[in-house]
DNA sequence: CGGCTATACTTGATTACGCAAGCAACCATA
DNA sequence: TATGGTTGCTTGCGTAATCAAGTATAGCCG
């Protein structure tokens, strides 16, 4: 009785944020050591090309990126570095307002989109077709996605 | 057509994944800027008092903690040095394994938890039961346990 | 006993992020 | 046009994590 500072009533949201929690923390880092030694790439650097890709012209305001990848701008500055360095994408000005600069995807970094998604995507789906049916697995996209931060989708 | 880069039709899998990623690091960000703000803890801190306040003993060996937080042994060092600092937790040798060190709870330990708890739990709670029934959380609590990493549990 | 391997922990280097501050360009209003 | 506020982006710095390497103890097997 001593040792108890939280009631030891069942508490189902602490348990369901642990586990949001470390799930996350264990698969991106599994995911992330994958795509690291098969294609060079960090999360982040993936997903930034797969955003690029799915916007129109292929091209996106760094504002914009940022956004889409729940990322702070200075994080997207020090990404697109990287990613600028290794010629996957490039940078264009914008005719209209000189303080916005949009980063595009280059040929090579299509490329290389393409050759990662195929294992890395895999990879995803399979964590998830192991443990769920399409049924729960549509369950669990919708609730999740009521939670702050996570209206974000592969579409659009 | 040639913008596609990976098939349009619906990816679940690759959407709850998104979601999963987002919506853990967007509250983890404000649940951790308003723990400290309250208590000067990080979120790790407030689960490392957690995890030891639920042990035997309110101690625990280090490896074991790192288990229960999903981090390396290394970070668990720098974690502790900070809550050894400021007097939350202190050490005890082990007699029959001189490598062991076990951290304690002090009672310091124990009443920032239970201060800091009051908010923080209240916190993830609010977050939660806004958007979900009670049979709606225990579903997704049961769904994310299946996920790699969430074998994690405020009980036991 | 002596040497091997495994385990518990620490330490140094690096990384990825956030925040705060700054700069330059834009916009609105007077 | 001047001026004040806002927006897009970069830079400096701090932090929390990682990994790789190091130390010390344990325990086993010849």
């Amino acid at each position: 009785m001593s040792s108890q500072v939280l009631s030891t009533q069942e508490d189902i949201a602490l348990d369901a944020w642990l586990r949001l929690l470390r799930s996350s923390a264990s698969m991106r880092r599994s995911l992330s050591a994958e795509l690291d030694a098969a294609h060079g790439l960090a999360i982040s650097d993936f997903e930034a090309l797969l955003q690029l890709a799915h916007a129109e012209d292929s091209a996106l305001r760094r504002v914009d990126l940022a956004e889409g990848l729940g990322l702070t701008a200075s994080a997207v500055t020090r990404l697109l570095d990287g990613l600028e360095r290794a010629g996957l994408v490039g940078k264009r000005t914008c005719e209209h307002d000189a303080r916005v600069s949009y980063a595009v995807l280059t040929e090579d970094g299509r490329a290389k989109l393409a050759e990662a998604s195929c294992s890395h995507v895999g990879a995803i789906r399979a964590l998830f077709a192991e443990r769920y049916s399409d049924e729960e697995l549509r369950t669990l996209a919708e609730l999740l996605e009521r939670l702050p931060g996570a209206k974000c989708s592969t579409k659009e």
